[in-house]
DNA sequence: TGATTATATTTCGATATCGGAATCTAGCGA
DNA sequence: TCGCTAGATTCCGATATCGAAATATAATCA
């Protein structure tokens, strides 16, 4: 039981990935790569309802993944940790990797069953 | 509503997130950094019950982050996916930089209330 | 074959979290 | 001041998943 990482530091890795881990806070994430929206536009964008993607929103800022500016009624979200991209660019290959696996193992099926 | 992935993509994402987003996994996927371990000695290692490092085990499997070999009454396990630990890493390093964002916004407040 | 050991599986209760619906709040304009 | 609009918050039911406990399976050995 020689621990390299305390609970409390896995914990907050796991929060991390939690965040990461649901499809509507990937699409809000994705909408905003080129730049802040409104939460409106979000709104627009993901099909989501406000409320839900106001929920989001704010679940990410307390993490400091996002950022926001108010400006008159609106409220604008900008992304405020690059390093998602390059974290869901580190899964996607993995991913491809990974169906390329099971298509092979597919393949290798006998011919004739 | 103009989309950049489709819901399924999104969900493939997450759910590789998903994975990661656990403690407990997690720990099991640092115990694995050095190299491939029996299940007994995961267990040991972690200090989770025999049946919980099984589940996760069959989890991180299933898809692929983790390789095993069967060895008489011993099931060796081994890390598939090696992106996983550069994940980690990013990770790691945001954390850092949210904690020291936090302790600066604390460092800010007026010094006498 | 029967016992033992390593691992896998099933069941279950507790907990977390998603989305929907309704409601609240703040800022702007008439 | 009133009403409208953008966004935030609260409450709720449904669903997922963790860990514990018990049990099952499979491989080895006596």
């Amino acid at each position: 039981m020689r621990r390299r990482f305390s609970d409390e530091a896995l914990e907050l890795v796991a929060a991390r990935f939690k965040l990461l881990a649901e499809p509507m806070r990937l699409r809000i994430l994705d909408a905003l790569r080129g730049g802040e929206k409104s939460v409106s536009e979000l709104v627009a964008e993901t099909g989501a309802s406000q409320a839900n993607v106001s929920k989001h929103l704010n679940l990410l800022f307390r993490h400091r993944m996002v950022s926001r500016r108010k400006e008159g009624l609106n409220v604008y979200y900008r992304i405020a940790d690059p390093t998602i991209f390059e974290l869901c660019e580190l899964v996607c290959s993995s991913i491809e990797a990974e169906l390329e696996a099971s298509r092979k193992a597919l393949a290798r099926r006998p011919a004739r069953a």
